[in-house]
DNA sequence: AATGAATGAGGTTTCATTCAT
DNA sequence: GATGAATGAAACCTCATTCAT
């Protein structure tokens, strides 16, 4: 069935390099769309027209609509995963959260929208696929943390005390979550008051004394 | 028929308070089924069935769907407002917070649905009509718990400086709102769990020293 | 829920009354379309224009196109069995038939199209709902025939002998089956034909003798 | 010969025996998926993949959809004629039918599915087309039987007045035929009844006297 | 006041067919 | 010759909303 004479690695893999691609264009449409509108409001004929193709051929790369969503929750654990790489390595927690605020605030589509979090989870109380999903992302996400907290200081970590570290993790993770809600709902809320109270009440949490 | 001659000032008295009580109804009814559904999955017919009344008889008190929304967001408001209100005179505030908590994870109806406080917000960032009331609603509940921290210990109080009651109303809103998220992502959190981490960091946001 | 004052009952057998009445009309219209464009090619749009309604109508009465085809199927089972009586009572067997392949080629919309009735046995073949309700509703024909021919011709039957009934009766749903292809493959084929034949061949088919 | 610069006419030669194996491939192809599915439901995608090619080289060799099923028609001929000729020879008829009709309960792929000679004859009643190649068919097939009623004994045929050879052919052919929704609508019917059932009437069919 | 039949727009999805490669 | 990505039309179905009764 391949062309006589020519290597089928190539274009196979090319093949595959455009599937990927068009794949990525999908998911990025598809996470505006929902931004916009939310899941159910956003229309597949929206999201193929963001996405600049048409409605059809999203179902050459997604099985449905359900599928595309389940798709968006693994990117958002892969951006998550790597926000939270990132507050580590800057060791500024405070301006790190401060910052992702800021970010939800504007509506910035750098990051996962605040709104689009929140939608997800919501969502997660009914469709079970994506609550397995959410469930397994956030459980990865949590230990994520955990061994954060749990390594030493000499490993980059916070060396907190082993039976302290769940309690930590759950309270600062609650702390972050709650952030976005305030970012829709107290839209006058500034970054420097977010600061200004993290900045009073992280640093219990971050000790290394029980 | 009603008697022949009377003045209509009662019947109209009597009919408005079937009105209200008719509203009181659909919106009950509709609040179970954008707990169970989602806001755009939930349909007329069905709020209409849980009713127990016509699909067409909704029209009659509420203008659409979106109408139905709006009032629910009242609702919410008074029902938070009674919740804090709980919370002041229990006086444990660390027993409050895990007993909601308890009830967002049992989805338990007595409350507003954790999904559907996510639900809501989330379409805050949307519907500029429901981004109005989410706000206002959310002013006054914060000026109560502002109020509440502010009022001298005598006064049933927490006595907190002035200067620092809108960073710490601004902790435990996102606290306890995070926990919202926490009882739908992390089912197999304990609440025993959530009151050790509580028991642990509320009293710094509760003292009324700096 | 109901108007104070009134019965309930006429209301709601009126209204029972309606419902029937409309899918009877939406049955009629789909029978039409199934014979002149196929189970397939009958659009949903097709059939709700030819019974004169909107497309979501259809709805209110049948849970999808599927469940129509599955009533139609019953109807069929009640006009056969219909056809056997009055097959019955002529006592002219061989008259009957070549009525019912004379209809069956004039494509009389008064009896099943020969065409529906070979599509649907074809489509048995893959849907088991429709198997399902084909076997039970073949089964019951060929009860209904078998009766006939055990039974003694005191009571109007034939009188054939009980070994020999589920051969004869075998026999003779073939032939008639068959001739509702040739009613469709050989269009140049008389009437007059298939009475000769019957003639020639049935007579052995029914008497009381081994 | 084939010496270098030569006329196009053998590679044409080649090309063209090329094209009819194309052809045959795509063919076989498609019975299968039509056996299966049905004509509407299987897509050709699904014959693509079943023929090992990819879906637009179809369009080269066939014209479309239809054009397939025209084809088909005509290979469904040729396997008939083949039929009857093994009938012929093997002087069995009884055994010869109730073979055949074991292979139509049991979906035995070597022979015409019966449900897709069903499926078939019913669309001969829509497209023109159909039509016109089905009645052709058909024809020749009759021609065939008849021929063979009619031949001398001694010729290899059954010596059956001629007057009378029309009548039995029909009367045969709606037999066998009507075996064919038997197949589908009553699964449990044994080949031995079959048997039976031909044993005792087939020999009137077949006897050299009017 | 109340019903629920009816509509029409819009949603998701499938698929025959074309065409650049 | 061969591929398979891409399209566009059309399919089935749902639902908010209206209106005669």
């Amino acid at each position: 069935m391949s062309t006589p004479g020519t290597p089928t690695a190539k274009p196979s893999a090319k093949a595959a390099a455009r599937a990927q691609a068009q794949r990525e264009r999908i998911l990025v449409a598809a996470q505006q769309c929902f931004v916009v509108h939310g899941f159910h409001a956003a229309s597949m004929a929206n999201i193929a027209e963001t996405a600049g193709m048409s409605a059809g051929l999203i179902y050459r790369y997604f099985k449905g609509k359900n599928d595309i969503i389940l798709a968006i929750i693994e990117r958002q654990l892969e951006e998550a995963r790597a926000d939270v790489a990132k507050l580590h390595s800057s060791s500024d927690l405070v301006g790190g959260i401060a910052e992702v605020f800021q970010q939800w605030q504007a509506n910035d589509p750098s990051i996962t929208s605040a709104a689009l979090f929140l939608e997800l989870t919501a969502e997660a109380t009914r469709d079970p696929e994506i609550a397995a999903a959410t469930h397994a992302s956030d459980k990865v996400f949590r230990a994520d943390l955990a061994s954060w907290f749990a390594r030493s200081a000499a490993e980059g970590g916070l060396g907190v005390p082993k039976e302290q570290v769940a309690t930590r993790v759950l309270i600062l993770q609650s702390l972050i979550e709650g952030l976005a809600m305030r970012a829709i709902s107290q839209p006058d809320l500034t970054v420097e008051q977010v600061k200004d109270a993290l900045s009073q009440f992280l640093p219990s949490l971050l000790t290394a004394e029980a």
